[in-house]
DNA sequence: TTGAAAGCGCTAACAG
DNA sequence: CTGTTAGCGCTTTCAA
């Protein structure tokens, strides 16, 4: 083992004060009371010691770790970035620290993150990627370890899950265009390997066919390959502009997709909104500071974060007053890239 | 205490293998030889209890925590985003988890760091946010906790420093917009409340000075208060455009604030790069997506946070083969938002 | 090669 | 109110 520097203990501090032990726990915890004699000289011997207690060894004796994990798929993309202050500024009042896993959409470190479970490196888990592999679910099934998932659907009944409201969300981009007296309306997608984008691809699809409105096949552009979002919307957006016909308004499957869309038309001499219209989804910081700035459905990931960990709180005393799903009500948010049609 | 699960632990595979507890513990630590029968009966005695290592236990004997602190203002910026990318990956490479620390710029979450670093829970530091508070600097050094700078400048020479050479960048966006043929050139700020930010200004204003060019005041914009970076560069963008003349091009402090700016400019009608070019700063994933796309002087974040990561291991070791002093070279990322001069 | 035993620093009965 | 004591689960001498 390593040379350390000598470490102040408990021990030291009792010593010190002239106490036993266990009274400078049953201060330091407020476990028992304590008269305020020797509470001054333990107070006063853990300064001048400069005690601090031992994290770790607190946490052997009363089996936890203080720490939550965050499971994300990718910490550079600005929404997971949102979500994650907003875990972090809950733990971290709640007195957990956060501990980051972001894969960066890397197969192998799903693996990574059970062993971390399993290894009891966490007291709780907050989810937000969705395993494909169903045998993962399992195995943090079997971890015993409280979990929730936020921006991921249920997947058992043992953990309580906060999504936004996807197809509501799609809804109101859908309204909010034919309001404006568009009936040729596109959607670009990044791959739909999560629910979420599942639904958002349906609700898109339900809401064309029940109003009755075209649907091209040209118009409706879904990326088969994971990678960067934005490279996805840019493509996407040129292989729009292939199309026989243009529509006159787009809705995209998230805000990264649109402004690779945005670049891609504005690039191309299309302008927008004039020419083309475009929707996006989850309002990230930088949607209002394109330009035109861009209308789109917001998700409020900070909140989302918030009430996640809440939940998972809650878990770890054993309460349980919350619903298995949430649904969180998307918000249209209305800037420049939208404008009305005749 | 609370109720729990009962944990399989090394004693109860010692007793299933019929074997002592240190057998168990040599096979998994490598640390004595195990003859192949008993191998393959704690091998054999693991899988059937399904025993996982206690990490906290482990720790404790030890005297180490398995975790990396990495102190960062805002993971909501991209910035720190890449950065916590290249953190966390070679973190994990290594055996150790990274505890997110974002302060969303709030003065008090500094003592909650250092606690978190007195208490011994991480076994060191990355450190990408400069203390104003000398004392909070005296605070971790007196932790004895092993620590690296990012993107801050060296405060002692205890702790290796890695930060991108700010007055190269500078210098190359600046001959790059003279090679242009640009000679009044503004500056837009964030406010230089780091050594990164001052040393930018710094040789901006020397670059000029030493060039001959003129320097007004009303082109160097430096914003006041600490606030969200793209509003500082909207609002900087718009006070300049009240300025007696425009400048034929800007170099802004952050692509953050270059970004800002060039909404403000577009937003009022002024065409970039035709009526003023612009040259950013960091080389964010965005600033490629936007319309014009930015050209900007590119720290190479990842690499930078990887780097960090690579000295404080050695540090751990007891190593120190780095100097303190690490300087990264800036590249000059040519797009779209400049233009030639005459 | 294997095992017994002494803690790491702290909490929590339990007794006084 | 204060002290004694038995571990939490694991690593690591030291002996056998």
């Amino acid at each position: 083992m390593k040379e350390r520097l000598y470490r102040v203990t408990m021990k030291d501090v009792a010593r010190e004060a002239g106490v036993a032990l266990s009274t400078v726990s049953h201060f330091l915890n407020g476990t028992a009371p304590v008269s305020p004699k020797t509470r001054q000289r333990i107070i006063a011997a853990i300064e001048r010691l400069h005690y601090r207690p031992d994290f770790t060894a607190r946490n052997l004796k009363k089996r936890r770790t203080n720490a939550l994990g965050l499971f994300v798929p990718d910490i550079t993309n600005p929404f997971y970035a949102e979500l994650a202050r907003g875990v972090s500024d809950v733990s971290r009042e709640a007195g957990y620290s956060v501990i980051l896993y972001a894969t960066s959409y890397e197969r192998d470190l799903e693996e990574d993150f059970m062993e971390l479970v399993e290894q009891h490196q966490v007291d709780g888990a907050i989810i937000s990627y969705s395993f494909i592999n169903e045998r993962l679910w399992k195995r943090l099934e079997g971890s015993g370890v409280p979990a929730v998932l936020v921006d991921v659907y249920p997947v058992n009944d043992l953990w309580p899950s906060v999504v936004v409201d996807n197809e509501r969300g799609i809804e109101k981009a859908l309204s909010y265009l034919v309001a404006l007296g568009h009936t040729e309306i596109g959607y670009l997608s990044e791959p739909p390997y999560v629910l979420s984008l599942v639904k958002r691809q349906r609700a898109f699809l339900n809401f064309m066919r029940r109003k009755g409105l075209s649907l091209r096949d040209e118009w409706v552009l879904v990326e088969k390959t994971q990678r960067n979002r934005v490279e996805i919307g840019f493509t996407l957006g040129k292989e729009l502009l292939k199309a026989s016909k243009l529509p006159t308004a787009i809705v995209a499957s998230s805000d990264l997709v649109a402004l690779g869309a945005l670049k891609a038309f504005l690039s191309s001499g299309i302008h927008v909104p004039e020419d083309i219209s475009i929707v996006g989804f989850d309002d990230i910081l930088l949607a209002s500071y394109v330009h035109p700035s861009l209308t789109t459905v917001r998700q409020p990931k900070y909140e989302m974060g918030r009430t996640g960990v809440e939940y998972l709180l809650q878990l770890l005393q054993g309460k349980k007053e919350y619903p298995t799903l949430t649904l969180i009500e998307p918000v249209l948010v209305e800037r420049d890239s939208c404008r009305g049609r005749g």
